[in-house]
DNA sequence: TATCGAATACCTACAAGTAGGTAGAAACTC
DNA sequence: GAGTTTCTACCTACTTGTAGGTATTCGATA
């Protein structure tokens, strides 16, 4: 199955660029572009399907920092890799924040940037090298701060085998409400807000 | 991770028989019994959590086969090893039909015990060599009835990338009503009645 | 001990999924 | 051409999940 890929940034040129690079991978197929984040929230509503979604993080009507937070609430599934300038490295803390999963610098090699795709694609972190110096000045692992506990650990499998809050909350002796708040939790910690995603996260990400 | 066990038979010796076995895997914990259906639904509404069902066919009270029916639409994750006799070859495809993942006959070995409780966990079917031959002759593959179309496949693959109902009818153009009536027949045809079990399905039987 | 993280529980409101139907049009097969 | 499968669409009723809150208790630790 092909990598459906859109691509979002305000220079048609920069555009037509990637389409090019990628077009050589057969594994990759760019299916749309926009020039803003509102472009593209219309044209997934729209209808069209997409795996990734390469972004510029400053853009006009609607920024990649704005974009990648409706995104991720709207289509949780969609990872998000940002283009990066080589001086922007103060807005990648607020895109990890919103959810993106990957960054890569807009003067990336063809390599690289196919290397890339793949690995958000596989729910995985992507930092270009250049960056990435930079990056772990302030934290050895990026995800500390959503780091799940014990409880949330728990829940989360029992979710990812098909159980609802009700038989969760039977098992565990707990309150179906009090499942749901950590459902909530887990949700916030994740940046994934639909059961769906937490079986996918569970079954990838955990063994 | 241990794999829990639950085993439903009328007969307390042939249950001590299967605890005694199963105890010797390190990776296979026997955590309940009963001795029938009835029994088992309200050990699990209970509370008591499990990953697989070892369950006899004729039982008093409530059978296997309608058992294992309201098993597959309570706990659709639970997995079903059916303990048949030499002689019950008639009662296996109706097992089928409701769900039930894995046969096993009685007089089985400790190792063929152990390997089919792994099988069925890991969403394999596993069939006794004992009832196989017999078995072949009505079908090569037998889920055959159970195969998707390629609308339920494509739709099957959106829904495990997380997107729902109305988002998957906006990206094939159709109504949101049609796309629930391919969710519901992809539900019977696979016995999975929860949209948690079709991403888990789709993640380990799909590629 | 004062604070913080974790676990618990409740509230409202709305969105999405589940379960049981029926039924027509198009496409494919014998 | 007749029959079957597939895809489409609609209906009602109910359950489950999602999203935004607030708030108490318990245990660890700074």
């Amino acid at each position: 199955m092909t990598i459906k890929v859109i691509v979002v940034d305000d220079h048609q040129l920069f555009i037509d660029g990637i389409k090019a690079i990628l077009s050589k991978d057969i594994g990759i197929e760019v299916v749309g572009h926009a020039n803003n984040g509102f472009e593209l929230l219309k044209t997934l509503e729209n209808g069209l399907i997409a795996d990734v979604v390469m972004m510029d993080i400053r853009m006009p009507v609607m920024d990649g920092i704005m974009t990648t937070r409706v995104l991720k609430k709207e289509y949780p599934d969609i990872a998000v890799l940002v283009l990066s300038m080589y001086n922007q490295e103060e807005d990648l803390e607020e895109m990890s924040l919103a959810g993106a999963k990957g960054y890569l610098v807009k003067n990336a090699g063809k390599a690289e940037m196919i290397k890339a795709v793949h690995t958000v694609y596989n729910k995985r972190e992507f930092v270009s090298e250049e960056l990435r110096a930079k990056h772990n000045a302030s934290s050895t692992s990026p995800n500390q701060k959503f780091r799940l506990t014990r409880r949330e650990k728990e829940i989360l499998e029992l979710i990812a085998k098909g159980r609802t809050s009700l038989q969760i909350a039977k098992s565990l002796s707990i309150s179906k409400m009090t499942v749901d708040t950590h459902r909530k939790n887990i949700h916030k910690k994740l940046g994934i807000s639909s059961n769906t995603g937490l079986v996918r996260y569970a079954l990838t990400e955990l063994d």
